[in-house]
DNA sequence: TAATATTATGCTCATTATGAGCATAAAAAG
DNA sequence: CTTTTTATGCTCATAATGAGCATAATATTA
């Protein structure tokens, strides 16, 4: 009879938080908190002191306190950052060791990482403030055409790494993440993409892994491709950023970063900041409409140009079928800036 | 400047694994092994004993000899277990105390769930033994028809909780969960019908949250209702089985659960049983050829009726764009069963 | 051996979803 | 009053999907 056949034994017997139990761990939850504002997707920092790096709002979850860990999580964001939360999801759970390595942190913590959405408007302030998400990942944002700094600097430093260690699965996933056809952009690789600009040691978190000798860049392009955080917040915030744009396609969360009243107008800025990619007006509008997630008030907003009128969305209708999201993109290949 | 801005003290000054401190937790991997045998999807099983319900396989995780919980994950169900587990995946971390309350285990522990799929030939069988996932949701098997219990069972008493404590929202959800008109079902909703189940007190752990007060159906209904499991395993088989059902759609993980070498029947047989409805086998052989995923090799198999074509994997191809999956259904609602 | 059952495969057809663009409307800005 | 700007209505070609008809090639069995 195994051990695995009688149970977990440590678990079923007497204590389990004795000093020197070898799997104690602590753990904590980080959160990346998403908003629109001014027409960019934020979210909200923690600024570094000293030597530090800035980071993502973390706090400790404590199981005696909270009976989940979203209860917790939910109550020390409104309390220390001032922050009432709408949509939250649980991303990940990080437990790799290497990515700790030198740094504040001691082993043994184990973190989990959530998007949660929230509105500017329910805001108060109090710790941290807000950042862009293209801040941190410059390359996601192709609002105005992909950014130069895909040809002038990432994909030159991919290929020397692909140069410096040849494989076929490695030149497949730099095209699968830096298409040089943009019209096969995948914008759900956020995480992708980090990963691989991580391991070819682009990017500057990467020094801290243990695995990883020296970066593939010069100093002077550190600056270019993008904000660095502290630990391994930038890869959770990447995790946030896809899942966040994946999710919008067949679920209606980015209501949870709109007002009460908007146009379409307004929420097709919302879907573009999102999504990093411009999309086409009438098409939008069309699958809007047929998604029968919107209801019409009689007011109309004036802003520059034909006042356009304002909707509502239709909670009944989320209820109904939360299935239906605003499908941007689910279909054939768009052409993209044209 | 609160002790958010300052950063978690805990973590930056000494140690961390004191018996006194308030956040020590164990963590356990327990993951669902899915393989197919017999044209039916199974899972990984441990019995249980004496009182003991059945569990998933699960074991601890050790921060200071796996670098990662994958890897810790895959070592221990290859010692333990004897299966070599081919894709691997994290579902999510539960530390709600809830659903542990009443057991053998007590405060403190979170567990991180997998999926992992194999192929049976890969495995030495060790411990324990293989059940079918349909054993503990049979509403979800809808290959031969939309299962008999839903309407003699389960709505009867869906209704039951729902007039005890009418709410729109509730009514709404029972909808989406278990829709009247049966073109509307939607395979990918494991878990929020199984959540529906709970939540309503009909699946028997109910009785183990500290929430619930006594369980919404007869005794003698609840060996119809599907096998129970301990503690929230059977939670974590039905997130996994809906990650399985949806990522099958757009990632090609279901060659993971196949031979090198297979027919068309056969792959489509494996869809079949996973997604739990029938295909129009013309039609997801017009798909399968234009997912370019297949290489066919000469050789044909012979069986019952016509000779199939015996095709390969062509794993370049899966590198080359791991984007595209069988997009089974990922349109207009088709018509089952006709 | 011939008929039948069974599985595989090729093909058509109608409907819907999607990408793209033309045209017009209604306001503000100059 | 003209231009600019945003909103809205509509068409069209094409690709994807659901459904079914027809035929091929084998095993099974009467």
């Amino acid at each position: 009879m195994t051990n695995e056949e009688r149970g977990p034994a440590r678990t079923a017997n007497s204590g389990m938080s004795s000093a020197d139990d070898q799997g104690a761990v602590l753990i904590d939850l980080s959160v990346a908190i998403v908003s629109l504002i001014n027409a960019q997707p934020c979210c909200r920092l923690i600024e570094g002191h000293g030597h530090d790096l800035p980071r993502l709002p973390f706090g400790p979850f404590y199981p005696a306190q909270h009976r989940t860990m979203e209860i917790g999580l939910r109550q020390w964001v409104s309390e220390q950052v001032g922050v009432d939360l709408g949509h939250v999801e649980q991303l990940y759970t990080f437990g790799d060791r290497g990515r700790n390595a030198g740094t504040i942190l001691r082993d043994h913590v184990v973190s989990v990482g959530y998007l949660a959405l929230t509105q500017t408007e329910k805001t108060t302030s109090k710790g941290g403030r807000w950042a862009s998400l293209y801040e941190f990942f410059p390359w996601e944002d192709g609002r105005d055409g992909r950014s130069d700094i895909i040809e002038t600097i990432l994909r030159p430093a991919l290929q020397r790494w692909l140069d410096s260690n040849p494989s076929k699965a490695h030149a497949d996933r730099i095209n699968i993440a830096f298409p040089v056809d943009p019209r096969n952009w995948d914008e759900d690789l956020v995480l992708e993409r980090y990963e691989l600009l991580y391991e070819a040691a682009i990017i500057p978190e990467a020094k801290s892994d243990e695995r990883v000798a020296e970066l593939n860049i010069d100093a002077s392009e550190t600056a270019l491709i993008g904000q660095p955080l502290q630990l391994d917040h930038r890869r959770i915030l990447a995790t946030a950023m896809g899942r966040l744009r994946s999710k919008m396609k067949y679920r209606p969360v980015i209501f949870d970063l709109m007002p009460k009243l908007f146009t379409l107008g307004h929420l097709q800025m919302t879907a573009e900041a999102i999504l990093g990619t411009p999309l086409h007006k009438q098409n939008f509008r069309r699958l809007v409409e047929r998604s029968a997630l919107l209801e019409s008030t009689g007011q109309r907003a004036h802003a520059r140009g034909r006042p356009a009128e304002l909707f509502r969305f239709k909670y009944d209708a989320a209820r109904e079928r939360p299935l239906a999201g605003l499908r941007i993109g689910a279909g054939r290949n768009r052409q993209r800036f044209g």
